[in-house]
This record gives C-alpha cells, structure tokens and sequence, in this order.
DNA sequence: AATAGGTACAACCGCACTTAA
DNA sequence: TTTAAGTGCGGTTGTACCTAT
C-alpha cells in the first residue's frame, strides 16, 4: 500500500539508515524541508529532504525539537503545578497533559516528571501521609506507576470529557483551605514568587511546598466556592463531585498558559 | 585527577489505532 | 471484510553532563 497523503508507493527503507543524535545538519535539512513544503507524509520527508533517517524518526525528531514555538528550558512553578495537577487526574496521559501546556512536548514533560516531579509528588505525599492520616487517597501508587482513570480522557480534549474523581465527603474534611484551581493559577505571577523567595506563601489560601493544587486537585477541593465557580462552562467536569453548574475549566488554564507566551516571547502555533 | 553515581534529555521501540485500497 | 501502511502515544534505553567521593 502506498501513502495516503503522497499517493505513491513507498519504497522499502533503505538498509543503511542513521540513528542516534541528530547533527546539526539534518536538523537544518529536516526544519528548511518541512518549513517550504511541510511535512505531508512522514515516510517520504527524509528521501525529499535528503536524509537518511526514518520517517518516524524525522517526525519525533519535528515534533520534539525542531518545531517552531516550542519552549526550551526549565519549567515554571506554574507549569510544574499544572502537569502534577493534571497527572493526579489523567496518569500517563502525556499528549493530554500536553494540550494544557503550550510549547511544551509530550517527551519533554514526561521526562520531566520521570526524572523530578515524580519524586517530588512522592516526597510531598509522604509527608503529607505522614502529617495528616485522613489522607487516605492520596496513594503514592497513584503518582508512581499512574495508571489512567477509569473514565479518563480519551480522544481530543474538544470533546466532552469526565474526571472520575474523589467522593464529594473528602471536600469537607480537609483542613486546607479551598482554592479554586484557576484562581490559584491566577494569583501565580504573586505566590510563586512568594513561595519561592521567602518560603511563604503571601496568600493564605496557598500552601507551601508546592502541595496546595494537589490537594485542591485530589481532594476536591475546587471550584465548590469562590468568586468564579459560577463562570465556568467547560465541557471539563468533575462528573461525581461538583453539581451540575460547576465545572472544571481547562479553557481557563488555556488563557493561563497564554501568559506563557507573552513572558517567554515565543509564538506557538 | 580519577571515577562512580545521579540526573536530564534525546531518541528509539513496540503497541494500538486509523484509514485507504 | 481484510490487509497493510501511516501515525500517535507511552515506555524504555542510551548518552552526555554534573557532582560527590
């Protein structure tokens, strides 16, 4: 069979094909073929662009690095919050996560919670188990291994998606004080850089540690109360928890991560 | 200075799904 | 309906770099 988008037949790969690092070179090969005539067929992008690469390689290649608007460096407070945040709800479910973190790839984000976030959220389990036992379901198998929800998302985040969370009771018994996930976001250009330079968080619905949208998240502590519960109308929804007004907004913590561009002065596409 | 261990990042692998013939 | 190729995704591995001993 031939390739849907090209219409001709593909050729068997070529014995002697490249891998490993990708050299300057290809990289400069890869991005001036795909910027002029785009990508179309992948298996055909690296004979058209004089590579000697896979296809499959060439496009992860595109797509983690060389795509333009991607944003390189080291992860704000905001998004390490978000990825933890939607990793207690979604698992593994790194392409999800990554609809909610523009510029930001599925390999980088996964590779950031594997090598860091992972402990941290273990870290900060822990000590909450250890400090407050009612924490009953905030199981570090949940961060660890991450198997996706029962009803987690599937498919594109433009269609209707339910979170399965925590029963509603959990929402009263908490101690933390309730913060809605967006507001908390909002207030991020302020508390993040309270929370890092002085240890304290300025605002008191704010918990230290990194710990505060978690447990908001985990708990069910979002979105019960607050100056914009009423204002939500994403199809998000914490199907079990919240009555029916109440949803969870990710198209807000789309116009959050809109600050991310302003900031980093990167266009996304 | 050498080296072992840890970390971060890039790339590959394999599976599942989609789609066209 | 079947089959094969393309594509997307999550898991895993490889490697360069950093740090502690």
């Amino acid at each position: 069979m031939g390739c849907k988008s090209c219409n001709k037949p593909i050729t068997k790969p070529k014995p002697k094909l490249r891998r490993g690092l990708w050299s300057p070179d290809e990289d400069q090969r890869l991005s001036n073929y795909i910027l002029q005539h785009g990508h179309g067929c992948w298996s055909s992008v690296p004979t058209k662009a004089g590579l000697q690469r896979h296809g499959k390689s060439c496009r992860l290649r595109w797509i983690n690095y060389l795509r333009p608007g991607l944003k390189r460096g080291m992860f704000t407070i905001e998004e390490e919050e978000m990825i933890i945040a939607l990793h207690r709800m979604l698992g593994n479910k790194w392409s999800q996560i990554t609809q909610h973190l523009p510029g930001r790839t599925d390999n980088d984000i996964k590779n950031y919670w594997n090598s860091y976030l992972k402990k941290k959220v273990m870290k900060i389990e822990g000590l909450e188990a250890q400090t407050n036992t009612s924490y009953t379901n905030s199981s570090p198998e949940t961060s660890e291994s991450a198997p996706a929800p029962k009803e987690s998302f599937q498919g594109s985040s433009s269609v209707p998606q339910v979170f399965d969370c925590h029963p509603p009771e959990q929402t009263h018994q908490s101690s933390f004080p309730k913060l809605l996930f967006t507001e908390w976001l909002s207030s991020d250009h302020v508390h993040c850089q309270n929370l890092v330079n002085s240890g304290e968080p300025a605002d008191p619905r704010v918990i230290p540690d990194g710990s505060n949208l978690n447990d908001a998240l985990g708990y069910g502590l979002l979105l019960d109360e607050g100056p914009f519960a009423s204002e939500f109308s994403s199809p998000f929804k914490f199907e079990n928890q919240f009555p029916e007004s109440e949803f969870f907004d990710f198209d807000s913590m789309g116009e959050i991560c809109g600050d991310f561009n302003m900031t980093n002065g990167v266009n996304y596409l």
